[in-house]
DNA sequence: GTAACTGCAAAACTTTTGCAACCAG
DNA sequence: CTGGTTGCAAAAGTTTTGCAGTTAC
């Protein structure tokens, strides 16, 4: 059992993007920025959650990772039209897909797909502004 | 009234990919492939078959689509992790996405986001191949 | 104390499924 | 005929909501 004082560093970090450190998000923060970067849906952290005998209910953590990712901790990953994924890293990246699996990874971050955003803003309809360029890279077994 | 004769064009587009030209299927790609491209969501096809007096029901429209994507007539675009687009432009292109309306468009076919593509290869995991590489420019109302 | 937060179950949505009726070949 | 297709309603899967009870401060 992880003593999560009240002010824990933790509880400083949850503090510091005015989210109250309840005992359900320090718990959640700690499963997933404990160490180093990881792709979560919900169902996965709830079930990493229950694993650690983490009280916490299906809708708080929905309510949980949407609170990080507004508040810029989590980003999301779109890839599949049916179920939400949130990544830990949040500087820009861009992701391999496992269409077999349905695994996410980070493309390692030398490749130059981040030159891309660069290229796009010339073609732009008139009065909009780039949010992000989110690039997937679809990948199967060889045959 | 159109005059879906058992021989028409149409017909003759289904069956060489293996679906029978049925009165549902003819009737959804008219509506689909009869002018220039389109995004279309399940739920707006079968809305715009109502609006077009065809007789067809919600879980047609879903095996239609996904008969269509299957045999190459369509594409589907994963932008939102909540709804699945399917677009009747099947060259590789790309899309800027419209967060405020949830709308999606091409990205004019003579931006070089394909060329990004190429780059990918080099970087894949051992033992995968490319299936597709999908990029989504997200754009916003400029402030 | 009080406003923010949580848990639970129900609701809302999108998508899939099971199966009897139907239709293209 | 006969197997592929359709329609309907029910089920399934994910995410949201309503609200009473709990907790951080």
């Amino acid at each position: 059992m992880v003593d999560m004082k009240t002010n824990s560093k933790a509880a400083e970090h949850l503090r510091s993007v005015n989210l109250r450190p309840t005992r359900q998000r320090l718990a959640l923060a700690g499963l997933l920025f404990g160490q180093g970067d990881q792709h979560v849906t919900a169902e996965s952290l709830y079930d990493k959650a229950q694993t650690s005998g983490i009280k916490v209910s299906l809708a708080t953590v929905y309510n949980a990772l949407h609170q990080f990712t507004a508040a810029g901790l989590l980003r999301q990953v779109i890839v599949d039209s049916s179920r939400s994924y949130f990544d830990t890293k949040i500087e820009n990246h861009h992701h391999f897909y496992f269409e077999d699996t349905g695994e996410i990874a980070d493309i390692p971050g030398d490749w130059d797909g981040n030159r891309i955003a660069a290229i796009a803003p010339a073609n732009f309809p008139a009065g909009m502004e780039l949010s992000r360029v989110d690039i997937v890279v679809r990948l199967r077994r060889a045959e």
